[in-house]
DNA sequence: CAGGATCCCGCAGGATACTG
DNA sequence: CAGTATCCTGCGGGATCCTG
């Protein structure tokens, strides 16, 4: 239990890594990417209500990251693969774990909250 | 694999609850309260580099969806407890599974950061 | 089609001061 | 001690227009 690092301690490099998940739009754009490579317009498509701005901009971030490879055809008209590398791939697990307990709870989150606005 | 949900849709419900993990310092608190009950003065200390502001208002969100219980305690000075609810602990397994990635991780990612600004 | 470049607004969130 | 109240700023992030 006692981890060699502190993930609290505001220098842990670990830290770095929960920011990035702390990013709106990674976890979406990650299990977008689940199920192979994909295009920029797709993702664009796929994740409902990013920017293009955003979208590229996480993108990058991924890809410095080293969890998403960009691959560019050198073709007329443009064409721009996105896919997680083998480390993306192994976020996939944690993350799902995630998201099914944000679909196993929402339930109680939303009725939570009712109650606790109509108190307040 | 098919839920019944969908993440990615704007209106889903369980976008909320991703949004809410999407908080930086929701990840951090949750953490930081794992080992039982933790008091307001704690917590400040415990989790490096978070304001009262935000601690105060992570924490009423935190209750709010009913993963965080508050108990006062009528004395003098003022004692306030901070414990997980049931569901709260639930999120516990999901999280832990998070960090550990991202410890297990970090030493690549910032490897591979370097190597992308080197570049760039 | 895949993005870069800009403009701009809202608000997340820090610092500080005050209170029961 | 455990907050609330207020002020203020940076920048997250959307909208829009442009290019190879």
């Amino acid at each position: 239990m006692t981890q060699p690092w502190d993930p609290y301690a505001r220098g842990c490099p670990s830290r770095v890594v929960l920011d990035r998940i702390g990013d709106r739009w990674t976890v979406l754009l990650v299990g977008a990417l689940a199920d192979g490579p994909r295009r920029f317009g797709e993702l664009a498509r796929d994740v409902d209500g990013i920017s293009q701005k955003m979208l590229t901009q996480t993108l990058r971030s991924l890809e410095r990251d080293g969890l998403v490879r960009r691959t560019v055809h050198a073709v007329v008209p443009p064409r721009v693969d996105y896919e997680l590398t083998d480390a993306g791939r192994s976020l996939l697990g944690p993350l799902s774990a995630l998201t099914a307990w944000a679909v196993d709870h929402m339930d109680d989150i939303v009725v939570a909250r009712e109650q606790f606005d109509a108190v307040t």
